[in-house]
DNA sequence: TGGTATGTATCAGTGCTGCTAATGGTGTAG
DNA sequence: CTACACCATTAGCAGCACTGATACATACCA
């Protein structure tokens, strides 16, 4: 049974014309006709006497006609419903990001977003990369921003941009007053790196193997806070994206230089499940990302 | 939309299965997720979120569910409402008699059906004969008993029996003793009619001329329990259905004649809206009606 | 009582929709 | 990582609802 019939039906009592009914529906007289026999068999009933006219309504008829304004009354409801709970939700972009990024490059674009569409809302929490990726795949936020982006078949991974890695060291370290730091240079340095389960401290430990070089690890951490505070307070030198060093090397609490591989480099992307894809909002979302991501790298471009 | 569609998708979200859910409707699964998929396109939102097993049902799909279930209840409690008022209507037999048919002849079918069908149930009102052709067509009773039935194009007849007419007379009248009365007879004799607008008068009246007849008419009735009345009183003689008088025969209070015109006789009907089909109800009280009226026919001829 | 006008039923043809069966893809458990 | 259970997808097909034309019924009018 359709619900098209029964609104055609109810219609058709309420105008107590099949003409006008079916032109209610934009359906012809003919159909009308037809549709309101079948819900008749269907009833099992004579719902409108037609032997006289106007038609008469039965008992029945005028029974069947009230129970189906409710639920066609029920049946709008729930749709506008359905629709307010998605509005509310869709206008909702839930994001995961790591600190590196999140903490830096996330806030800006989410105060951009919020004055471009005022009843979207966007829920920004900063997490461990393992975290992000169980985020992102638990369907807990609808965007990951990490770098390193895993290539697992169930995400969908749109590149952000590249960030160039520097040398970072304290401001009194002999690195300091070099314009450029050539990998044989960090032989033997104390060297604080990140934690060996993160692709960022694989990727680093690839470049240096790659160029014969064996650093002195005295440190590790998880996080990039964790390692600046560590180099500040000269426990050793590291090897991070430049721009996440940018505010303590205008400060002159740490300084950045060059370093001599230069395609070593953080590529930073945002990630989502495959399967479920993007609202509308956390489209435009994305969109606003890679258009923030790509403005800073020409300053940085620009400073180096 | 189908309101099969929906309880697939109540039942699919009950069972938290697409295969049982399709099972339980016996469609198969392609089908049940197919459905899905259209309700979800109609409501524009994400009901059931497929990427875990079991799936998880959206906030909105949980709302549309519970919606849909009160619609479901809805239907089925709107259909067997439906269905009750049907019974109780169809089980129900209106028939609308003349007074002379009603009064003598549709009782004891009645207490009959009764009997027979202890579920079913007879409304017998008693007419003048033009208000139950009205009412026969209005709709306000199913079943029209009278004689001379009219030939309405919108009406079907049942024809049920034809009563010989008698001459009526007082115990005491002259014709009182005799076996036979010839139209000549009744030549200036105080005749008393019927009202000229009835067709059992036309009739009389057809049959008397093409005798050469001319009665003395001296008083009109439209009902024969007043004709009665008035013959009586000793106000005259009258031509009435002979089995009319049976029972006032019987305690000798009125004399019934055969008249001399032996085609003279008064045809007795049924009649109902050609366009509505009788019910199953009233076409066994017509066939009741139809036995009972072939019995007392073969009591009659062999009283005479 | 006939004739006209309005309104509904009926019919055959057709395009669309929902179903099935088979196959492909995904998540979960062992 | 394989096996299994489950769901999605696809093509093909059958059934159904709609249309347009026509027939019929009722109501109104002269």
């Amino acid at each position: 049974m359709h619900l098209e019939t029964l609104r055609l039906y109810c219609d058709v009592v309420r105008l107590r014309s099949f003409s006008k009914g079916a032109e209610q529906n934009f359906v012809s007289q003919s159909a009308a006709s037809q549709a309101v026999q079948q819900l008749e068999t269907q009833v099992g009933a004579t719902l409108i006497d037609r032997t006289k006219r106007p038609f008469a309504v039965s008992p029945q008829g005028q029974a069947l006609y009230e129970a189906c304004r409710s639920m066609l009354e029920a049946w709008e409801k729930a749709k506008v419903e359905v629709a307010a709970v998605k509005a509310r939700l869709d206008g909702t972009v839930r994001v995961a990001a790591i600190y590196s990024v999140g903490l830096h490059d996330v806030s800006r674009p989410m105060q951009q977003f919020a004055a471009l569409y005022p009843e979207a809302h966007v829920q920004l929490e900063c997490l461990h990369p393992h975290k992000v990726v169980e985020a992102v795949t638990n369907g807990d936020v609808d965007l990951g921003i990490m770098s390193y982006p895993p290539a697992d078949r169930s995400l969908t991974v749109v590149p952000l941009r590249v960030e160039p890695m520097a040398v970072v060291c304290h401001p009194n370290h002999r690195f300091a007053r070099r314009r450029l730091v050539m990998p044989a240079d960090l032989n033997g340095e104390r060297f604080i790196a990140f934690d060996r389960a993160l692709p960022i401290r694989k990727a680093i430990d690839r470049a240096l193997r790659q160029h014969g070089t064996r650093a002195n690890i005295v440190m590790e951490f998880d996080n990039i806070e964790t390692i600046k505070q560590a180099i500040i307070i000269a426990a050793g030198v590291s090897i991070l994206p430049r721009h996440t060093v940018q505010k303590e090397a205008g400060i002159r609490t740490l300084t950045a230089v060059t370093f001599g591989v230069p395609d070593l480099a953080r590529p930073v992307g945002i990630i989502y499940r495959r399967q479920k894809p993007l609202t509308p909002t956390a489209s435009r979302f994305v969109e606003m990302l890679k258009e923030a991501s790509a403005a800073p790298a020409q300053v940085a471009a620009g400073e180096r």
